[in-house]
RNA sequence: GGAGGGAUGGCCGAGCGGCCGAAGGCGACGGUCUUGAAAACCGUUGAGGCGGUAUCCCCGUCUCCGUGGGUUCAAAUCCCACUCCCUCCGCCA
């Protein structure tokens, strides 16, 4: 099994090399994937050349000890020979199998430290070399308004939203409960984002949220990422940090025929995430939370169409956060900061006023053939070939980060919060949520 | 949780330990016939690794009959464990 096509470890490894360097990671391991593929391969001869020969011998005996029964002496002779030789190649089988699987089993490992290949037109660098490609909408001036802008936790308590006090007292820091509007402006964007994505040809998916180790793995999120997932050891399950997960397992070891790409599905789960390592970070409020529920678009489709289909997929989470009429930056993530399963990604920030910046509410990467090999999903092409799909992935919302957003963008003075005009028919057309 | 049954190719379904990558049927594809279609008939029809003057075609070889072990010269076929599915009982959102 590998990570990505094994023609480019043979015949191109510096474009592996130069990946793993853009990555920040190290190149060395290339080599070694090299040497144990090259190794596999010598071995693998050898014991099919061994089996090849075991076979040939084992269908000689049946006919000789035919020939024995009916009395035949020199066939008995004959037999003895061919078994004692037998019996000798059965060992050095077994011998050959065991030494082929053992660099089998390193091979495999090998390249699931691999990432994926980058794709030379994401900027390099690190988590702050990022590009911006795009402002869109005007962040609020609340000095020339008059008022200071409130918090969205401030803004959630008054409209009696948002408890994490609570939320902390049933199940920790990081956990919260929509109350009251909160939870309905949580169903109001579902159901807008709903109604967007199937209109935009999307089959709407509600997917299991603990998955089995291959899913996670299948995914890459048991690389780097595996510090920030939650693991049920008594069942050998995980938690998923997104419905990415089950929905890039949905087709596994499937081939799927190529007229029936791209297949566009769109997700809604609760995520999961340890939030390992950031501790003292953002811990007021809810943009970073233990448990959320997001509703995310996951596409299979063609290799020569993954480019595009990244364009449409950032489009629509473009459209989404326009229709809430919320201020935001459109990013080009650096190599660096990749993760190890996407060639590109696009993340969205939302302007965040009472923090003065923009933050991530969404994000999209092109994970090309890289999960697709990892979870034998391929597709048969017209003329009967079977290849790797390539797989893409994008948020349209993650409830927390967006319902923030809409809160403090469009507060009032009074504390009162503007909802905008796409929202107001899933909120029984009232135009604003009031205090209580 | 208790009792029983099952897992084979896109689907259904056979398979005395060697002649089985696997009968047969369905479906799909190609062809014959037809003005065209249907019917009938003929043929083709799994995935993957490696090698062969080889990205296509072709040839050779190996692997794969839920998964992992074992027995054997030889395993879809025998043994063990596990997983999943189905039926019945109990419990329950």
């Amino acid at each position: 099994m590998s990570v990505i096509d094994p023609r480019i470890l043979r015949d191109e490894p510096e474009r592996l090399r130069e990946s793993q360097r853009r990555r920040g990671g190290n190149p060395d391991s290339v080599d070694r994937l090299a040497m144990l593929d090259k190794l596999r391969r010598e071995q693998q001869q050898k014991y099919d050349d061994l089996r090849s020969s075991q076979k040939s011998l084992s269908k000689e005996i049946g006919p000789l000890q035919g020939r024995v029964k009916k009395g035949d002496a020199s066939a008995q002779v004959e037999l003895d020979a061919l078994m004692a030789q037998a019996t000798t190649l059965s060992d050095d089988v077994k011998a050959a199998e065991a030494v082929v699987n053992t660099t089998a089993e390193a091979l495999a490992a090998a390249w699931l430290e691999i990432d994926n290949l980058v794709d030379l037109d994401a900027p390099v660098g690190g988590e702050d070399d990022f590009v911006v490609l795009e402002h869109t909408g005007t962040p609020r001036d609340f000095a020339a308004e008059g008022f200071e802008p409130r918090d969205h936790l401030e803004l959630g308590e008054m409209l009696a939203a948002i408890d994490t006090e609570r939320g902390a007292k049933v199940s920790g820091s990081r956990f919260f409960f929509l109350t009251g509007d909160g939870a309905l402006l949580e169903l109001a964007l579902l159901n807008l984002a709903m109604q967007q994505a199937v209109g935009n040809g999307f089959t709407p998916m509600i997917p299991p949220v603990l998955v089995a180790p291959s899913a996670m793995e299948g995914t890459g999120f048991l690389g780097q990422a595996a510090e920030n997932v939650y693991r049920l050891p008594e069942d050998d399950l995980y938690l998923v940090g997104t419905s990415e997960v089950p929905l890039a397992a949905y087709h596994s070891d499937e081939i799927l025929d190529a007229s029936t790409l791209p297949r566009r599905y769109v997700g809604w789960s609760s995520c999961f995430r340890r939030e390992a390592g950031s501790h003292g970070r953002d811990t007021r409020g809810i943009i970073r939370v233990h448990q959320f529920d997001k509703v995310e678009m996951f596409v299979y489709t063609t290799p020569e169409d993954a480019v595009a289909e990244h364009a449409r997929i950032l489009q629509w989470e473009r459209d989404f956060l326009d229709a809430l009429e919320i201020p935001y930056r459109v990013i080009d993530v650096a190599t660096g900061d990749l993760g190890s399963s996407a060639a590109r990604k696009f993340d969205i920030e939302a302007w965040i006023p009472t923090q003065g910046c923009y933050r991530e509410v969404t994000s999209t990467s092109n994970t090309t053939e890289f999960q697709a090999r990892r979870l034998a999903t391929r597709m048969r092409s017209a003329d009967g070939a079977t290849r790797p799909v390539a797989t893409l992935n994008g948020t349209l919302v993650a409830m927390p980060r967006v319902i923030v957003s809409i809160l403090e963008n469009h507060q009032q003075a009074d504390g009162s919060v503007r909802i905008p005009a796409a929202l107001q028919p899933f909120l029984g057309g009232r135009s604003h949520l009031l205090p209580r």
